[in-house]
DNA sequence: CTGAAAGCGCTTACAG
DNA sequence: CTGAAAGCGCTTACAG
């Protein structure tokens, strides 16, 4: 009995409201959406009311009132990865203080993906974000049609379905692989996952490439191992190419993930890094800063890519042509002790 | 002006579609929602008239009119931590199954999490879901007013708002406490995080200790180093608690990012683990398998508690009383070769 | 199996 | 500054 009246509390309505305060509901409407065009002494009453009846606002009355939801979507193919975790962070942090909120769908497959994005566009969000710029056919001309705005992220390498944003891969590999020919390595090998068609990986691969043979070095010193094994694929990288170029001195590797276990392989070795042996990673995740000895590593900016990512959607809404269609947040070496 | 015309296609109504399907809008929404209660012959025609007209049903409306709004809310104090991603996954990948969408908020402070709350509320979710058993006065008075269901997760500690799920914290920490002394190991320590009042940290504490008291073994070699250090926390406890206690041979550590580095720093000394010296770690986060050697760990099941909670959100919506207001998921001490 | 009527709780656009 | 009218696109409950 109780607990039925107290059920009744969030369905206190905005007719309510106005009621208990003598006023009319678009005045309780205004005193919400607009308080300034609202006289003192009637705020006053009509926030009086709601608060003796506990009113919250019906956003989704409101949404389908106005065609506008205050709502994003976002999808990811994993939190596993603290990249995204970072971008979703970034994206949270960014809309909370705009009144937006996050929808949010994990897919790790075009399949899910496709509904995730029907979902989305059922709830008429104000914008849909997604990781990476390879997406099915049917989602891309759904989205398309839908009129949603939309933004790619991670890679900059269009078309776009919308908008994008993200930075230059390629460039990131390009220029860690320079630092290492700078401090002298000659030999360097690179350490990915198979299958290399990712094109988030791949990116990375050419950049290296396209470094080393600017320097005349040579750049077919590469290896290929299953993601699934972490760490340890870092081990099988020094492994199999040592065996393939023993006079291997330097390794750059897709992620900060083989780089621990190339940095681990090396200490069983008791090979001083890096005079023995440099290792570069990728992505900076935690882990690089708290490894003995601290891995050198390009910061991949996942927070920056969510918040701008969201800030993109939100600009979009406000007025009908954004600025920036296209967003480059850049990328940054950082330089610790293992090259 | 083709750009007009697309945006269009997203505001296709479900009227629209019964005028060329030459039905009543009545029989379009049934055969969506109840696809058994319309003929095939008319399923057929609907289905054709909504594929031409590219019609996604505006579940904003739908939401308004039936009061469920197929979403659940959740709030986590962080994505950093690898526990909370598998929350979030376990939920998502429960809720995509039952055509349930998540809603995600992230606060680390009660005010940001109160602000979440009454966004969820005025969106009228089916169900929200908290971390954690600590919320703010007001938070609580909200949520138990709205009569939305709400699950609490993580501790099995009551009173709840209204839903519980989780694990016996203590428990766990006693288990691997006393796995410890069964295996010979008798001056132990405890590396924790400062400050100690952690409700979730202490409760581990409190197991460890139990368990030492029963053996009538020391239980006082306690340590709680900065949560800002990360794995250069395990190094001080092991370093601090050496200094206190030179014959201590074992650590139990409340995550396995503080386990990690003691374990690093054991390296650093060339002590055989566990011969030399035992490390207990707490999560099984990813490092744990991965670390050489593999480190002894208590499983702490955010998935499982994902997907519970979520599941209990369902359950609550669709009958007006579900069998468990309170799930206890369970842990596991995974053992590998540290202890 | 099919449909006409009323309503969900807001906002928009306009008049006073 | 304030408010009466119409409408957002569905679903509910009911009659045929």
């Amino acid at each position: 009995m109780a607990e039925r009246s107290m059920r009744a509390l969030s369905s206190v309505t905005m007719a309510d409201v106005a009621r208990l305060a003598g006023v009319s509901p678009m005045s309780v409407s205004n005193c919400y959406k607009q308080p300034d065009k609202v006289s003192d002494q009637t705020r006053t009453r009509i926030m009086r009311a709601a608060a003796q009846l506990g009113y919250v606002p019906n956003l989704v009355a409101g949404n389908l009132a106005s065609g506008r939801s205050k709502l994003v979507g976002a999808v990811v193919p994993s939190l596993r990865n603290s990249s995204f975790a970072g971008m979703i962070q970034g994206m949270e942090d960014f809309l909370e203080t705009q009144g937006y909120q996050l929808l949010l769908a994990v897919a790790d497959t075009p399949e899910r993906e496709l509904r995730a994005l029907q979902a989305f566009l059922g709830r008429r969000l104000d914008g849909i974000i997604l990781t990476g710029v390879e997406h099915g056919h049917e989602s891309i001309q759904l989205l398309r049609r839908s009129g949603t705005p939309v933004v790619e992220t991670w890679s900059l390498n269009g078309p776009f379905i919308d908008m994008g944003v993200g930075f230059s891969l390629y460039d990131a590999a390009f220029e860690m692989t320079e630092l290492l020919i700078s401090r002298g390595y000659r030999c360097i090998g690179f350490a990915g996952f198979h299958p290399p068609a990712n094109p988030r990986l791949r990116e990375r691969q050419l950049g290296f490439q396209a470094a080393l043979k600017r320097a005349g070095l040579r750049d077919d010193l590469l290896y290929f191992g299953p993601e699934a094994l972490g760490f340890a694929a870092g081990r099988l990288a020094l492994e199999h190419l040592l065996e393939e170029e023993p006079e291997l001195r330097a390794l750059f590797c897709v992620t900060d993930v083989l780089a621990a276990g190339a940095i681990f392989e090396c200490a069983r070795r008791r090979w001083p890094v890096p005079e023995r042996f440099a290792v570069a990673g990728y992505g900076d995740y935690d882990i690089a800063a708290e490894i003995e000895p601290g891995l050198t590593t390009v910061r991949t900016p996942g927070q920056d890519i969510g918040a701008a990512a969201a800030r993109m959607i939100v600009e979009s809404v406000q007025s009908e042509r954004p600025t920036e269609r296209v967003v480059d947040v850049g990328y940054e070496i950082v330089v610790r002790d293992t090259v």
